[in-house]
DNA sequence: CAGTGGTCTAGACCACCGG
DNA sequence: CGGTGGTCTAGACCACTGT
């Protein structure tokens, strides 16, 4: 008796045949039918791996129309992001967290459109440095919307830091990321023992639960700062 | 006779649970063939439910063990890149683009370290501008390992840019992506119009056929850049 | 309208690993 | 060892959409 054909073995082979050119893109797939009866395996396990690889983005399926090779390969980049404390950890470094500055205040403009505030919306501000083995690693500046959250403003944040805060208080929320890279001022500098003008790898993230804006974070890395993903 | 439960359904009822706290974080979930039973449905949707949240991180699954809500959620942040050129016209912008430089050399140390190179392994090196609506927009240096992609020699970079014509020739490498912040050079800050100094986003990208290097490119954008993500 | 992918089912066997 | 998730199968019906 031979061993199943499983759906990474399709995969593998379809993948493989894509690399070769055999199926150029734009190319026209077999169906999933004749894919199964050419493998040797259920309908299912084909439809397993295509699903697999449209999710990667290698392939376009449409019902009716069939399935191609994408033409032009929209390339998908993940990357994980573990807590801060993780990933500080994770290298072997001490992890430290200090709280900067707190204060409850009207949202700023700009922080009400960015997060469709009412006006005179409260929001709880907080700056906080993360440390990796005492070498200043990022600068954080919060924003917690406190009529999403109220319990944040009795919260203690000089020994817990905000973000893991947040993860018990609403975990799984929705999120939006930007990455930018932007110029220390010389206040950041300070902070972050660069000096100013310094090129600073820049995270910004918007937070929501089930429609209603949470939280808005600045984070700020030290000058070499690196992300990276395998894609 | 009532509707079929999908599996879009179970996920989501999963997730309401998680969210409103009914199963926290550390939680034991009941077992594939419970929950199954529960919301009137076979055990592989549920199956494929719980497949969908366990690599999007929000739970954990371990043979004999069970499934728990995740303690720290791995937040998963995936970027679409689509073709510079797509980027930009996707915008309204007129995509230009521009060959700035081109040389046969061996490659130099640091490149042979990151792509694995020989001894004198011959390498193409371009540099190259992309202009949105003629407004800088991004200096490529590229290096291409000509042991590799020996065609790229002969190919015409002058008119279609290196990205493009690499799509072409090895469509569906691996990659690697790092991004970082870096400083502007005198040289970089004139292709770009920007100051010296100006903080620069800078993608790093390795890519990969079958474990042999294709080639590196650094990507440097304009100031003020932001790459964008929801998850 | 007909062909393709998308999904569900019920049952089965297997792989892993905790107790 | 035995319970849990991981996967395959064969069949069925459905949803979308190109012709």
């Amino acid at each position: 008796m031979e061993q199943k054909v499983t759906f990474r073995q399709v995969k593998q082979e379809v993948l493989a045949r894509i690399r070769a050119n055999i199926w150029a893109p734009g190319t026209l797939l077999p169906g999933e039918i004749d894919l199964a009866a050419e493998f040797g395996c259920a309908r299912a396990t084909v439809s397993r791996a295509m699903r697999e690889l449209t999710d990667e983005g290698i392939i376009e399926r449409r019902r009716k129309a069939g399935t191609r090779v994408k033409m032009a390969p929209v390339r998908q980049v993940k990357f994980e992001i573990p807590l801060l404390r993780v990933e500080i950890e994770s290298t072997g470094a001490a992890y430290r967290y200090a709280l900067v500055s707190r204060e409850v205040v009207d949202a700023p403009d700009w922080l009400r459109a960015r997060l469709a505030l009412p006006q005179g919306a409260r929001v709880l501000h907080l700056e906080c440095m993360h440390y990796a083995d005492n070498a200043p690693f990022q600068f954080e500046d919060r924003w917690i919307n406190l009529s999403a959250v109220p319990e944040a403003e009795a919260a203690d944040f000089t020994t817990d830091n905000p973000n893991e805060w947040l993860v018990r208080a609403v975990p799984f929320s929705d999120a939006a990321v930007r990455f930018s890279a932007t110029a220390a001022t010389e206040a950041l500098g300070r902070f972050l023992s660069v000096s100013p003008n310094s090129p600073l790898f820049t995270v910004d993230r918007t937070t929501w639960i089930s429609g209603q804006a949470v939280t808005n974070a600045r984070l700020y890395h030290t000058t070499g700062y690196e992300m990276v993903a395998l894609y």
